[in-house]
DNA sequence: TTGCATATGTCGAACTACTAGGTGTAATAT
DNA sequence: ATATTACACCTAGTAGTTCGACATATGCAA
């Protein structure tokens, strides 16, 4: 996320979410991770990497994700990713409350008077 | 908005939106626009009196907000806040990204493989 | 051999929201 | 009459997140 692009200005807690919702789509590594959340996101997103490794060292301190080394394809090392039993129920969580949290910004932003 | 409560994760960002939407509805003072966000989001935004007056502060610095000292139906004192020109553009602008940041989000969610 | 893409990481700065405290007035309950 | 609650404003310090900038190292292509 690009601080110079207004875009970013609302991600501030939706990364950790985001990051675990890549992951639950199978095994990945970090670099992968941010391209694949701008690829999805139509290059809305890019996730810097002073955001991304802080970011995946957190969620792997909580529990949430689970971390081995393997060769990419390319046969190069990488850190690749798994979501944990408690990562699955966190990303679950975090998704339910997105779902609030959105519909309730839909419904101040759609008040008229 | 609890830092105690998970459901206030995601709001970093917002509050500023949030704010100046609720300005945009009419002129009205700092306290009423807390118990505003609170009513319409039906109880999910709580916005703490630290969060709210420093937001609002920050607001007028920018120049997107403009305060005097009215008084209330009641009789009290109190500051009202009013949009700026500024403020509207930059409501425009907030809303706009809004979308385009919860339409990537939702996306990314549904992404599935 | 020079540079780019891949791949990981840290550090310090900036910003935001919270908790916890504070001031003072008006209305309501005891 | 007095205590408490609701109204209405405010700040200081703290914790957490994200960013830009920097650092490292490998493989591949021009």
């Amino acid at each position: 996320m690009n601080s110079n692009d207004p875009k970013t200005e609302f991600l501030k807690g939706t990364l950790d979410m985001l990051v675990l919702k890549v992951v639950a789509l199978g095994p990945i590594h970090g670099y992968a991770i941010s391209q694949r959340i701008q690829q999805i996101s139509r290059d809305l997103f890019q996730i810097q990497q002073g955001s991304l490794y802080p970011a995946l060292h957190r969620l792997e301190d909580r529990g949430w994700l689970q971390a081995e080394w393997r060769n990419t394809e390319t046969g190069r090392e990488a850190k690749f990713y798994t979501l944990t039993r408690k990562g699955r129920k966190q990303l679950e969580a975090e998704v339910r409350n997105w779902e609030q949290i959105s519909d309730a910004v839909a419904l101040i932003l759609r008040t008229a008077e």
